[in-house]
This record gives structure tokens, sequence and C-alpha cells, in this order.
RNA sequence: GGGCGCGUAGCUCAGCGGAAGAGCACCGGCCUUACAAGCCGGGUGUCGCAGGUUCGAACCCUGCCGCGCCCACCA
């Protein structure tokens, strides 16, 4: 038999080893089902479960795992990504730790060594996920270096180059000077640093005029090729198209006119520098100015001169104090708080720098996935984030694909001898011979994971999984990866499909949720010293309690605080369950065996699963509308307050009492209730909380498992207000009873004689319940009465013997009364108003005349309980 | 600089036009034979502030205050 404590840690690991040996969560793409298919946010290989991927897929089993007990052909894909710069940087720490680099090695032995450490120690998380007892498919695990995902990547590639859409061009990038290599817009983050705006004339030398710059960035005034000011800007009207001296280093730059330059800002003239600011590289365009680069790939400074060889940040107050000196600095120098980029990988500040590199153009790719979300092919959830979704797709740059790493995708293009460019698919051969050479670069590491979900179902093949599974039925991530890869995948999705015919979005729902935090909302960071690991709380307290606590805080798109009280009062709900299961074997509950028709069945036993009828029905549509949260509240209020405190309750009474005939075939219909009440409240648990489940229902079912049992499907015909009305009435008159015994000191388990008049009411049927649960015992000889309770419609005299404190009851009693008074005067204030008769809803009046009924019998009967104790 | 969101019980959050809710914490009483990881009873509140709309506002509108997030090429 069970134990009277459930222990997590002796049931979950042999429960997920089974499931998987079962092969419950392969999916057969030829099964016939409905299909619903789930890819994974694919994790770096670099990483390990953290608390963000427990939540995340927290949520992508529970849907998963109710698609699948409704007959669905579930299909949750599991994988890894490569992580291109994050895995390299882990390697190349390693490596630096034997005093060696990348370079030491050369290419194709590092790229050697991170394929052993993947193998090593990559895939960590997979293991993990067992733990929080993922149902993924691991016969179609897929890795975004693999073979088949190459493949793709190969092939999208070699399509986008052949359409026009992907080029190589000379462009300014951001720049990591650490990492060595250039950066999408979106690996950079931005934050405020406190710098320094100087102001520094330009030109003023004998006949010369001159002209006041304002920068941050002293040190690229090296590389300056012009000075702009607005074209409507009368104060510089005379300088354009004259020469000012730049000066340190004796060059002639013009004044150039532009409309970028905003005439309010400083003193209106701006420094250009095209070959280390996106800004000035536009100017410099239209302007046909040279672009000098003054800084290396190291952000060191290249310019000849007595600056050379200074890292930037060391450049940049010897050029202020050098043009000091030739006191061309004017005007104070001041504070100055502005955006500064840094590399999202090193945190080092990033340098916009002029290089060669490949493009997405992605204006016609960001617009067609603009579009799918515009038209409804997909739909963000919740539909708040949908704004942030348009603003970025519509104002997307071009996308710089060019990573100059080992660890990736090679670019599939060669170069000729003759200044070829060509784009190689994957079942083309390389062009070979004297002088052809392969671009060194590797593609951003997203270019992939955009891919992924249909690179992961055999794309570009016509497969049956991607016949079956595509498009996917919904993506469940962070809304912080909402650019990074959702819009990546859309944009890819529409465009690898579109001439397959068939729907060509990668899925139809984006499900965002927020970022987890601790227990007062803050961010979980490793200097803040608040990162826990889930691993911990799963061994400590069940994968369950960590899965129901994140199921109970999702609410969508919005973050979800954890700390470690909410997951023990989870595991306490899972003890609950337990030992209510444990009860209802003990009282020999019947899962198995028919339910009796409504009218065989006692008030209590129709009364719960009318309930349960409900929540069916609403926790159906929560779950549709992936409103965790709620149907979370939902199943624990249901499970705790109705069934466990309330019917357990009141099937103890039946069950316990001595029978004749009848008396048996109505405790045995009710253990039949309680078997299948249980049933399908274990297995409206499962997808939040599957090993307990599991582990329950098997030993109440005696069923093969709940992963593939099926859904409970709402009873419409179980629904029966009558009965749900009358146990509303018993509830109450027990808690009254029980308020009552409490006001008066009387301890919990002593019994109290007493008279319960019931004739003519429902409640005569529940005498028995309420003498067990109101622990009043029936009056052995003569009763007298010390107080009299009306409740609910009937009267119940109560012999207290003396352990009434009358004055606490009279105080009561008088709190109690002001109350009703207070409550009757309002409704009666709403009553008098003729504005609200006349333009209330009929509903609303008929609801506040039933308050004024309710408050004047309150208030009646208040005074008459007062009456009756008043005699001493 | 632009955009979005949030201020409700001690904490974390639901509620978003018809009498203020949940979990945890807290207070009082209970080892009542499924469960003390439990049971019974208790809500502890100017719904950020000020106006407005409405018969009626936590909810809608305006302004202010305080937080948070996202985007951005302000030198």
């Amino acid at each position: 038999m069970l134990p009277p404590t459930y222990s997590p840690a002796d049931v979950e690991g042999a429960l997920y080893e089974r499931w998987v040996e079962a092969g419950y969560f392969r999916a057969v793409a030829s099964s016939g089902k409905p299909p619903y298919s789930i890819v994974i946010p694919p994790p770096n290989v670099t990483g390990s479960l953290h608390i963000g991927h427990a939540f995340d897929h927290t949520l992508m089993d529970a849907l998963i795992r109710r698609k699948r007990m409704q007959g669905f052909e579930t299909l949750w894909l599991p994988g890894m990504d490569h992580a291109g710069i994050a895995t390299q940087n882990v390697v190349e720490r390693e490596l630096a730790k034997e005093g060696k680099s990348r370079h030491d090695l050369g290419r194709e032995a590092f790229v050697e060594r991170v394929w052993r450490w993947k193998a090593e120690s990559g895939g960590v998380i997979l293991r993990q996920m067992r733990r929080l007892g993922d149902g993924v498919d691991w016969s179609r695990e897929r890795f975004t270096m693999d073979e088949g995902l190459s493949r793709a990547v190969q092939t999208i590639f070699k399509r986008l180059f052949d359409d026009g859409l992907i080029y190589r061009a000379e462009r300014i990038i951001n720049w990591c000077p650490r990492c060595h290599t250039a950066l999408s817009d979106i690996e950079v983050e931005h934050f405020d640093d406190e710098g320094e705006l100087v102001s520094i004339r330009y030109g003023g030398g004998p006949g010369e005029p001159s002209v006041v710059v304002a920068t941050t960035r002293a040190e690229t005034m090296l590389g300056d090729t012009a000075v702009a000011v607005h074209p409507g800007d009368e104060r510089y009207a005379h300088l354009v198209g004259r020469d000012v001296e730049l000066p340190l280093t004796g060059r002639r730059i013009p004044v150039v006119a532009d409309e970028l330059v905003d005439p309010a800002f400083g003193t209106g003239a701006v420094k250009v520098t095209p070959a280390h600011d996106p800004n000035d590289f536009e100017i410099g365009q239209r302007h046909g100015l040279p672009s000098l680069t003054i800084l290396d790939e190291r952000g060191v400074i290249s310019a000849h001169g007595p600056f050379q060889g200074l890292d930037r940040f060391e450049a940049r107050p010897a050029v202020v104090a050098a043009l000091r000196q030739q006191g061309r600095i004017v005007a104070e120098t001041r504070p100055y708080v502005h955006a500064v980029g840094h590399c999202q990988r090193c945190g080092t500040v990033v340098e916009p720098r002029l290089s060669l590199q490949w493009f997405v153009r992605v204006e016609p790719l960001a617009k067609a996935a603009g579009d799918a979300v515009r038209e409804g092919r997909v739909r963000i959830h919740p539909a708040e984030m949908t704004a942030r979704f348009f603003d970025w797709v519509d104002n997307m740059h071009d996308w710089c694909i060019s990573r100059q790493l080992w660890w990736g995708h090679r670019i599939p293009v060669w170069y000729g001898p003759a200044g070829e460019t060509v784009a190689v698919g994957p079942d083309e051969t390389p062009p070979t011979g004297e002088g052809w050479r392969q671009d060194d670069d590797v593609l951003d590491t997203w270019f992939s994971s955009g891919l992924w979900p249909f690179s992961t179902l055999g794309w570009p093949g016509d497969t049956e999984d991607l016949r079956v599974f595509y498009p996917t039925s919904v993506l469940v991530t962070g809304y912080d990866i909402l650019f990074f890869w959702v819009a990546r995948m859309i944009m890819f999705g529409l465009y690898a499909m579109k001439d397959s015919g068939r729907c060509s979005v990668p899925f139809r729902v984006v499900a965002l949720h927020g970022m987890v935090r601790d227990a007062h909302g803050k961010k979980m960071s490793k200097s803040f010293g608040n990162v826990v690991d889930p691993l911990e709380w799963i061994d400590a307290y069940g994968a369950d309690a960590l899965r129901f606590t994140f199921a109970r805080g999702a609410n969508p798109g919005a973050d979800v605080p954890i700390s470690e009280e909410w997951v023990q009062g989870s595991r306490n709900f899972a003890n609950k369950v337990w030992n209510a299961t444990r009860f209802a074997l003990l009282s020999g509950a019947d899962a198995t065996a028919p339910l009796p028709p409504p009218e065989q069945l006692s008030v209590a036993d129709r009364w719960i699963l009318s309930r349960l009828a409900q929540v069916v029905a609403d926790g159906d549509a929560l779950f549709d509308d992936f409103q965790f949260a709620k149907v979370s509240d939902l199943l624990y209020h249901f499970a705790w307050d109705e069934v466990f405190d309330w019917y357990v309750e009141l099937a103890k009474v039946v069950l316990s009492r001595p029978g004749d005939g009848a008396r048996e075939g109505e405790a045995d219909r009710t253990r039949v209730v309680l078997g299948h009440v249980l049933d399908a409240l274990l297995r409206l648990l499962h997808p939040v909380m599957p090993f307990v489940t599991e582990a329950l229902w098997t030993a109440l079912t005696g069923g093969e498992s709940i992963v593939v049992a099926d859904w409970p499907r709402p009873a419409a015909d179980r629904r029966d207000p009558t009965a749900e009305a009358e146990i509303a009435q018993l509830q109450q008159v027990i808690t009254e009873v029980r308020r009552f015994r409490a006001d008066q000191g009387v301890k919990p388990g002593q019994r109290v004689p007493a008279r319960l008049e019931l004739a003519g009411s429902p409640l005569a049927a529940h005498e028995d319940a309420i003498r067990t649960l109101a622990r009043l015992d029936t009056p052995a000889d003569g009763l007298s009465a010390t107080a009299t309770l009306p409740v609910a419609g009937i009267r119940v005299e109560l012999d207290l013997s003396g352990a009434i404190d009358v004055a606490a009851e009279r105080a009561r009693l008088g709190r109690d009364l002001a109350a009703a008074e207070k409550e009757l005067a309002q409704a009666r204030a709403k009553l008098g108003n003729h504005q609200f008769l006349t333009k209330a809803p009929d509903a609303v009046v008929t609801k506040i005349r039933s308050r004024e009924a309710a408050a004047t019998a309150e208030i009646a009967r208040i005074r008459e309980q007062l009456a009756a104790l008043a005699p001493r």
C-alpha cells in the first residue's frame, strides 16, 4: 500500500525510464491521428538546465501531454543549438588555460576540439530534461550542426543568394574587438555609459574659417574626412563647400551639407568619420567622401602617427590632451551619459567598423513575416506582444550573417581567381583548381536556428515528418527571443515553403511567456546571487512540485516569480493529492466500474460530478488559451477545497456508517463516484504533475499508464444545479455551526448535543453529515437548549452546557447586526435611486433587491439569536 | 529620443464597469484513524495621487508621481 508521505525521489526516475521504453513519447507520423507538434527552442550545447528552461519546458510538456491524452499524434522534438560565439568562447577559454589560442591549433584542429568538447559536455541539458519529465521524442533529437540541418542551411543560403536576397558588401557593422567578429544589431546590447562630450575646433588657421564640433569619441577624429552641417543652417551656409584643417593630422577636410545633421544639437556641426560610424558612413556615401579606417580588429589605432598602437580607450584621452595642448578644445568638456553598444556575449564595447560582410536583404522577408501575423496566419499570444513584433519586423535593417569565427556553418561561397563569387548548393561540387578558395567565415548562429521548425523535420527533403508535423502547432518561448529567433523562423519558414503548396508558416501560434524572477520579482543574475538551480529543488521537492509552481505562476507574457516556499507549497499539494488517493484506495474506491445514472446517486455524488463536469469544461477553455496560471489555480481549488475538504468528508460519512442492504448499495455507488472523480482529477493534473499522477493513477485504476489515458471530457449531462445548490446549503449550515462553536470557545473535537429541526428541508437527508462534520451529538436525554442557530432555513439547537461565553457571543452578534444594517442601508439607498432603477440592467436591480431581502432576513435572525441569549 | 507595461492585503500576483480575491506569510484553536507537508476558524486593504465620465469606477478618460521593460545611427 502507499506510504503516508509522497516521496518523489523514489518514483520519478523509474517512471520516466518506463515512459521512454514504452515509446509513449515517440511520434508516429503515419498514425492518421491529427498531429500536434512543438519544436523545442534548442538550448545551447554549452548550457545546463537553468530555471528558465525548466519553466519553458514545463509549459511545453503540459501542452504536449494534454494533447496526447486528447488523442492527437504528438511530437515534441528535442535538440540543441551549436551557439557559434558562445561555444567558441567557452572552448577558447579552455585552451587559454593550457596557454594556447585557437590560432595555435589552426582551424581544423580547433573545430575538431569543439566537436570533442561537444561530445563530452554537450547534452548535459538533455539528460537533465529527463529529471523534469520532458516527454520529448528522443528518436528525433537534432543538432544544428548535424549533416541534415547543415544541408538545410546550405540549401536556403543558395536559394537566397540566387534570389538576390543574400549579398556581400562593405558596410559599417558592429565589431567585437574581443571576439574579433562582426555581430548583428540584436547581438549588441545598449546601456548607458558615462562619457565625456568634448568640443573641438577644426580649421581656424590664418585666413581660414573655423568650426566647432562635439564628440564623445575624440580618437575617431583621426579618421575624419569631413565636417557636416544641416543644409538649412544659416550659421554655416558660408562654410559649405570649403575646406578646414583637421587638427593633429594636417589633413584638409571639406564641409558638407547633409539632412542627417540636427542643427539643434551641440554646435550644429558634426565631424564625419565614415569608417567608424554608421551615420557618418551614410553621409560619406552621399558626398563621395573617402573612408579612413583608423582602428584595427583589436580596437587599436592603426593610423600612422603618434597614437599608433594605442588602444582606443587609451587613445581617447591622449588625443584630447594633444588637442588641448594645441588650444583646440573649446568650452568645457562635460560628462555625458549616452547609450553605448556592448557585445552580448562578452560585454566588450562594440566598435562600429567598416568591413566586407555577408548580409540578408530582409525587407521582403520581413514584410512577409509581418503580413503573416497581420493576417492572422501566425497568432502571437498574448496579443499585447504583437506590437513589439511589428515594431521590429517593420524597421529591420539588413542582417549581417557572416561571423569571423571557426565554429559554425561555413559560408558556402567560393571565390575564383578571376574574381568569381559562386554560392554552392548541397548537391553541387565546389569549384576546384588553381586560385579557388572557400569563404573563411561562418554563418550567424541564428541563421541555422531560424530554420529549426523545418530543418529538424527533414527539409529540404519532402519527408513524411515534414508533411505531417509542419507547420508546428505552437511555439513556446520567452518574449526575450521574439526578435532573435521567432521573427527569423517566420521569415525563413515562409521563404523556404513558399513553393511547397502547403501552409508555410512555421507555427500557428506563438505562446510567449515571461522570465523567471526571484521571490521579489528581481531578475535572477549571478552578480546578484539570487540564481537558483532547478535541479536542487527537484531533488528536494520533486519535479511535480517545481512544475506546478511554474504553472501556477504562468500568466501569459508576464514574468513569473518563484521561491522555495512556493515550491514547498506545491509539494504539499502533491502530498495532499497523494493522501486523498491513498484514502480512496483504503476505502475501496472503484475507478473502473461504470458510473451509475444520476437518479441512483446521492446528492453529494451528483454534486461533485456536476462540479467535475464544470471544471473540465472551464479547464479546457483555459488550457486552450494558454492560461496555465488560471487552469492550475482552478484545479488546485477544485481538488483541495471541493474534492478533498468536502466530498471526501461527505463520502466518509456514507462509507463509515453501519450498513443494511440499501446503505451498502449507496456506499458502493459512492465508491464508484469517488474512484471516478479521483481518476478524472489525476488525469486533469497529469500535464503539470506527471509523476505523482502516474504513480497514483496506475494504483487506482490498474491502467497501463496515465500518459496514454484519455483526457476527461466535460460531461454536460452530469451538470446538476439542484445538487450544487443543496450542497452549498449544507456547507453553509456546517460552516455556520462550526463558526458558532469556535466563537463560543468550544474545542473542535468536542461533541455537542444538538437538536436539528430538519423536517421539510432538503437537508433532512444530510443529518448524518451535519452531525459528523459539525461534531454534533444526538442528545441522550433532554436538551437544555442554550443557543438556537437559525441557518439556511433550518434551526439548530445546541446544548453548550455552560461553554457559552454570553458576552462574547453578544458582541459577535452585535457586530454582525451592525454589518447587516449597513448592508440594508446600502441596498435601500441604491433602490431609492431613480437613476439606478431606470438605467441599471434588470439583473443588477434584481440582485440588489435580493440583497435587500437577505439583509432584512439576516437582521431578523440576529435579533432572534440575541433574544435567545437574553435569559440567563 | 520613441514605444510598451506596471503600481490592489506584509510578500508575490489575479480581478479590468455592478457589494475587494488567491497563494504564501500572519493571528487563534486542534495530533478528529488519508494527510501536522494536515484540520477548523480569522482578511489584516484610502485598489499610487488628483481630477473627469457614469445611476454606479480598482476597472473607462486626462494629468501627475513612482517603478520596470523593449527599441534607437542623438554626434
